[in-house]
DNA sequence: ATCTTCATTCTAACAGCGTTAGAGTACGTT
DNA sequence: AACGTACTCTAACGCTGTTAGAATGAAGAT
C-alpha cells in the first residue's frame, strides 16, 4: 500500500499542474468559486495545502490555467464561408460552455493574462471576421461586441439563477413585494411579463444574439 | 479641543454610512478596489477597523452601497422623446461614470443586490424602451444588450490601461514579440492596425453603440 | 453639580485566507 | 545498499473580515 493511496483503490500516483486545475474546475462548478480555496482544493486531491505549490505558482496561476482550460471548451469556428453561422455557432457554444462552468464568466475578465486557449480563440474568431471583408477596426468592435453580450447574459443568468427548489413565480411574488409603492412602473411591467409569458432561455439568448448578427451584417453591407 | 478631532482643524464630529461609503468609494478610485480593506478604510477615516461596523453591516453593504452611489452618477433618460437618442446619452453616461470608477463594472456585476438607484436607473431605461414601443421582451433584451456592451467595454479598457509611463507602441511592441512563431496570424494583424492607427477610445465606443442601436431599431420596426 | 444614559469608538481576539521555508519522506537509479 | 531527486508535510507569517466587551464621551435628568 503506498502513501499516497486514497480511499479508493486508485493508484493516484502524484500531482501534476493538469490534475490541480481540473480538480478545481471542478470544485468551482460544484460548491462555487469562494469555496475554491488553496486548502479546500488540496483537501480534496488528498493533500496538504502548501503541496500544491510545487505544481502550481499560486492561486493566480490556478485561475488563469482554469480559464484558458475552459476557453478551449468553446468551439472556434473552422473555414466555414458564413461568417454569421460561424458567430452564432460559437456563440451558442460559449454560451454552453458557461453554463457548465458558471463561475467563469466572471474570472474569465477579471483576469488580465490570456493562455494560448484563449489567444487562439480570438485569433480564430477575428480571423473569420476578417475574411469576411470586415475591416481590423470593425473586426474588434464585432468581437467585442459579441462576447460582452455573451458574458452579460451569461452573468445575468448566474445572479437571476435561482438557488434550487424555488419557482420563478416565487421571485416574480417576491419582486412585486419589493415594488409595491409603485415606484418603479417599467420594472413591474417587465417582471409581470416574465412571470406571466416564461420565456425559455435558449430563445432569448437567440433573440439578442440574431439582433446583433443583423446589425454587424448591416454595418459590413455599408462599410 | 474634542477627541474626534482630525489631524486639520475641522470638527468631523462623527461618523455616518454616508461618509463610510464616500470615503470607500475614493480610496477604490484612487488605489484601486483591493485597496479596499477594512482598516484602511477606517485609517482614512482616522478611525479603527472595528468602528466601521456600527454603521455599516460589513464589507459586503459597503461594496453595494458603493456601487448604488455611483449607479446614481448615471445620468437616466428624463422623458425625451428620442429613444435612441436618449439611450446613446445614457450609454455615454454610464461610460464616463465607469471611466471615473473604474472599479465599478466589475463589482457591480459581481454583486446581486440592487440598491434603489440602480433600480431606478434600471426602471427609466426600461420606460423609455416600452414608450418607444418595444415589447416587455424586447425591451428587456435591448436593456441587456446595451448594458452588456458598456460594461464590456468598459473592462476592455481597465483589462488594457497602461500602468503609467508606458506607450502604446510598447505594448504593440510586446504583443509582437509573444506572437513571433505567428501562431495568430489575424491577432497581429489586429494589433498591428491598433498600432499604426490608433484609434481614439472615444469614436471606437461610439461606433459600437451605433451598430447596436442601429440593430435595435431595424428589429423595432420589423416587430 | 452630579448622575445616568446612550451613542460612538477602541481594544483584543478569532478563524480563515494565500504564501513560504525547511524538514521530512519515498522512490528510481546507480 | 546508498544516493539523490522528486514530492509532500509541517509550521509559521502577515493579511483579511468580523465580533464581543470594555472604554470613552457628550447630552439630558435629577
Amino acid at each position: 500500500m503506498t502513501a499516497r493511496a486514497t480511499r479508493s483503490g486508485e493508484p493516484r500516483d502524484t500531482l501534476s499542474r493538469e490534475r490541480v486545475l481540473r480538480a478545481a474546475i471542478e470544485l468551482a462548478d460544484e460548491r462555487g468559486i469562494d469555496a475554491l480555496t488553496m486548502r479546500e482544493l488540496a483537501r480534496k486531491l488528498g493533500v496538504e495545502g502548501g503541496s500544491l505549490y510545487y505544481h502550481v505558482a499560486g492561486k493566480d496561476d490556478i485561475l488563469d490555467g482554469m480559464t484558458d482550460l475552459v476557453a478551449a471548451e468553446i468551439e472556434v469556428p473552422s473555414g466555414s464561408s458564413d461568417w454569421k453561422e460561424a458567430m452564432r455557432r460559437r456563440a451558442i457554444s460559449a454560451r454552453d460552455v458557461f453554463a457548465r462552468h458558471p463561475w467563469a464568466s466572471a474570472v474569465m475578465d477579471s483576469r488580465e493574462h490570456s493562455g494560448p486557449a484563449q489567444l487562439a480563440y480570438a485569433d480564430r474568431v477575428l480571423g473569420t471576421l476578417l475574411a469576411a471583408g470586415f475591416s481590423p477596426r470593425a473586426a474588434a468592435n464585432a468581437f467585442l461586441i459579441l462576447d460582452s453580450y455573451i458574458y452579460g447574459f451569461q452573468r445575468q443568468q448566474s445572479s437571476l439563477a435561482l438557488p434550487e427548489g424555488v419557482e420563478t413565480s416565487d421571485v416574480a411574488e417576491e419582486l412585486l413585494a419589493e415594488l409595491t409603492p409603485d415606484a418603479y412602473p417599467s420594472l413591474l411591467t417587465i417582471a409581470a411579463d416574465f412571470a406571466v409569458n416564461p420565456h425559455d432561455v435558449m430563445s432569448l439568448f437567440d433573440f439578442g444574439l440574431d439582433l446583433i448578427l443583423a446589425g454587424l451584417q448591416h454595418s459590413l453591407e455599408s462599410q
